[in-house]
DNA sequence: GTGTCATATTGATATTCATCAATACGTTAC
DNA sequence: GTAACGTATTGATGAATATCAATATGACAC
């Protein structure tokens, strides 16, 4: 769980929301990942994921060799509810949409 | 109007956060967020303020020699809207609850 | 016009952070 | 055990950015 600052600089990075991006609805392991992150080198996806991982915005599952990520659909929408409720309290949707 | 990457990056940063929540549902002018932020400079408070204009998330309003500042609650909505719709297509409430 | 007040901008500095090459770590196969 | 593969970490470098002091700009009073 992280409050609104740590969600905001996660998301504060356009290569981490290309992965983002890469990882809604789906599972995929790093080296695929880098793969469809042209011009990424290895390093510097892992290391972005490892800033997504202690935002709690991905999922992480171990397969053999391969780790396995995912988007955190869940956090996602809790953290915006959180943005919404801090940052938008008059905005008549914002107040009932997610609960956390 | 931002995207994701712009709304993202006016948010990640505390001292930014900290004026956006003294400007919910209350116009300040510019002295007197700097009377509230405690340890920060009137250049600095300046800086913050642009940022967030640029980004569309303040209004702004001029009066005589000082100029006020609110916070854009419609637009933090819509921003996390289209941040839900990128990132949390998949949780329930997140697709139905901001229009843009 | 001048002077004063409120805010914005400029220029410089320090910190944060994204990136990569090289290396370390963990897992499986043998 | 060793070797190979996939991923994470380390160390170094450059770019982006937060901050301040000093200055500039704009608005009002006179």
């Amino acid at each position: 769980m992280t409050d609104s600052l740590d969600f905001a600089k996660a998301m504060a990075d356009e290569t981490r929301q290309r992965i983002m991006a890469l990882l809604c609805c789906r599972w995929l392991c790093v080296g695929d990942i880098v793969t469809e992150m042209q011009a990424i080198s290895q390093p510097t996806v892992s290391h972005h994921l490892a800033i997504l991982r202690e935002a709690g915005l991905v999922h992480v599952r171990r397969d053999g060799k391969q780790v396995f990520y995912s988007l955190n659909q869940d956090e996602v929408a809790v953290c915006c509810g959180r943005i919404m409720r801090n940052f938008a309290p008059e905005v008549p949707v914002a107040g009932i949409a997610v609960s956390e």
